[in-house]
DNA sequence: CTAACGTTTGTCCAACCGGTCAAAAATTTG
DNA sequence: CAAATTTTTGACCGGTTGGACAAACGTTAG
């Protein structure tokens, strides 16, 4: 269906390189809190500084753009779970995996929220990346943190579940942050509120998992 | 600014209460799907059953639908955390919110997409709402949670943050609803999801906030 | 019946939006 | 320098969208 196959890479020169870059820059700025059809060719070329025609000229078309952005997004969203090995402490393995994640909702918000958008409007555009390569991974850590669970290094629970919720906890300090917020207050809603949640979702789950005994 | 007060309520027929309610029911199916700007008013009018003029006709605005959509969902999207309570026993009412809000994700998945749809993208409708109604709540049921470790009922932790804990877990099997049954394939993602789910959650929240000793 | 009122629709419009195109401007190459 | 190539832009186009409007239709009360 898709399966265009790019047989050789178009040759780009260097200015091709660098402001490609620099449109890809600004759409994720507004795909990220536009979504898809909220933004405009337009927006995307003021906030990269050309004009409409001009951008045109490096993506023929507005799709190409988002595309290519979730192709980026997906390799580096999905880095955190990959790390996720059998070969340290169970409880350390997880305890850093949370951590990486809360740092990427940190430090990549906007990729964060343009995730949350495609999913939200039901993953038109990458949803048999969620049945293959997505579960395919999930799957496999899954039976990794099952094998920790039979070993008795972590309480027996849902593998699949845990994960959910570690994604859902993390990603809602990006993806609901006006709301975080807001409620927070000026006070406590400041830089300091990753460093509460890193250490309150640490105590959730690490006692949460923890083998009693 | 916004501050316009409807003196009087506007006068209704009995068909204008019925169709104003098909509209909306319509409305919210497609804005959940599509968010706002994603939506037209054409399918708005189509999903309701009635040509564009007449939709008109009962919302002058487009945004007048959005906007009586967004105050009905606040009223019972906040309705569990009002109920959250001083009475029974912390953990059972901990136990019960999370239970409750977990029914909501799975009997009103647009209502949780629209609310999220609208905070993605920067709450510019409702935030107001946030600092003010929601605030409020946050910050009284947080007290509550406050007295409830102090008395060594459950264990010390920011009851800000795990108010947000149960929020996102919750409401990521609605907002996240494709990539959840995604993951769990057609085996595991059929309509049982919501039991393991509501398992999961428990065993992580409740053990993990189990006072020690 | 008929006048008044509430409801519905076909038609129309102006703004917006994605995308094209040819020509101008800038850059690279020989 | 001049030719060839790449980059940039203004003007334009067709389709869509939110919304206006008046005329037609239906209903109800006197």
């Amino acid at each position: 269906m898709t399966g265009a196959v790019e047989s050789s890479p178009p040759r780009r020169t260097r200015i091709q390189l660098e402001k490609r870059e620099l449109i890809l820059e600004a759409a994720l700025e507004v795909f990220s809190t536009n979504g898809f059809r909220g933004s405009t060719i337009d927006q995307i070329a003021e906030a990269a500084g050309m004009s409409k025609p001009n951008l045109l000229y490096y993506f023929r078309r507005k799709e190409d753009i988002h595309e290519t952005l979730m192709q980026r997004l997906l390799d580096t969203w999905l880095a955190p779970l990959r790390e996720l090995d059998d070969i340290g402490d169970p409880l350390t393995e997880l305890r850093s995996y949370i951590r990486r994640k809360l740092e990427m909702a940190r430090d990549f918000p906007r990729e964060s929220r343009l995730f949350a958008n495609e999913i939200l409007q039901g993953a038109p555009r990458i949803m048999p990346m969620l049945e293959g390569e997505l579960k395919t991974l999930v799957d496999e850590k899954a039976n990794v943190i099952k094998g920790w669970m039979r070993a008795g290094k972590i309480a027996r629970t849902d593998p699949w579940h845990l994960i959910f919720s570690i994604w859902a906890t993390t990603q809602h300090y990006a993806d609901f942050d006006v709301q975080v917020r807001a409620v927070l207050g000026p006070d406590r809603g400041g830089d300091g509120r990753f460093e509460d949640a890193a250490r309150f979702l640490e105590q959730l789950f690490i006692d949460g998992l923890k083998p009693k005994g």
